[in-house]
DNA sequence: ATGTCGCATTCCATGCGA
């Protein structure tokens, strides 16, 4: 089965979008960020007529969350748990058949943290303190998990195309970056860099700047795999054509491939 | 490292968050 992530910058604005790409790709399962609407906003019925099962966690103007699947999902949860005064909304997961049994499949918007300095970073740091407990739950279940999303996070220095340009940003401060593979460490594989050591793999490019045209792009959308699902792991593919698209989304799908 | 985009409101321009 195919599960893919995709940080849309409005479903509303990309609806053309999102409709061609389900039809090219296929997805069984496409996690969503970004969506920046409240639920009523939502295209479901588009949606719904190209096949798809919708669960949505929205929010008005910003955030917003979703999860798409030919298989109706089930065991839906909305929000990340360790913090009841978080009105963002952020976190999606729910479950859908897998061969004898399920897949977990959880969306994640990681708050981006800019600018340094301000109450955001430090709600990033504890953001990803709650992901690492939460996915520590998860993973005792022993099942096939998958959480996408944009995750707000350079792992490495040769996942952007300059290492200097971002040394004091967010996404690839030396405590963020100790903090994703915290979470890492928990027992996860990151998909992408599983399957490839190529260098110049990036799934977001600044609207600013001429960063497409020049290639100055960054890897910030990951999938984490669970050993039960890493097992099953086929390939994965950044599906960097449609950042060429007409008015694109600054970010571009990435899929893994899971054998049946 | 700033050549852009999308949202909301104060609503035909501006501030905010990427």
């Amino acid at each position: 089965m195919r599960i893919t992530t995709w940080n849309v910058n409005s479903v509303r604005q990309r609806l053309d979008h999102l409709l061609a790409f389900l039809k090219e790709a296929e997805p069984d399962v496409l996690c969503l960020q970004e969506i920046k609407t409240q639920d009523e906003g939502f295209p479901r019925a588009e949606i719904e007529a190209a096949g798809y099962n919708v669960a949505v966690h929205g929010q008005k103007g910003f955030n917003g969350v979703a999860i798409l699947s030919r298989s109706p999902l089930e065991d839906v949860r909305r929000g990340l748990p360790g913090d009841p005064s978080d009105e963002q909304s952020r976190y999606l997961e729910g479950v859908v058949p897998f061969r004898s049994g399920v897949v977990r499949v959880a969306t994640i918007y990681l708050p981006n943290g800019n600018p340094v300095g301000t109450e955001k970073y430090p709600y990033k740091l504890a953001w990803m303190n709650r992901l690492i407990a939460h996915a520590g739950g998860l993973l005792q279940l022993e099942e096939p998990l998958v959480l996408a999303g944009d995750y707000n996070v350079i792992p490495e220095p040769r996942d952007c195309h300059d290492p200097a340009v971002w040394a004091n940003d967010a996404l690839f401060l030396p405590q963020t970056r100790a903090k994703f593979r915290e979470l890492l460490n928990l027992g996860l594989t990151e998909a992408v860099r599983a399957t490839t050591d190529a260098e110049k793999l990036y799934t977001f490019w600044d609207y600013q700047a001429g960063a497409w045209p020049k290639n100055n792009g960054i890897r910030i959308d990951h999938l984490l795999l669970s050993s039960q699902a890493t097992d099953r792991l086929g390939g994965t593919l950044i599906h960097k054509h449609v950042r060429a698209w007409e008015k694109p989304s600054d970010h571009v799908p990435v899929s893994v491939e899971l054998k049946d």
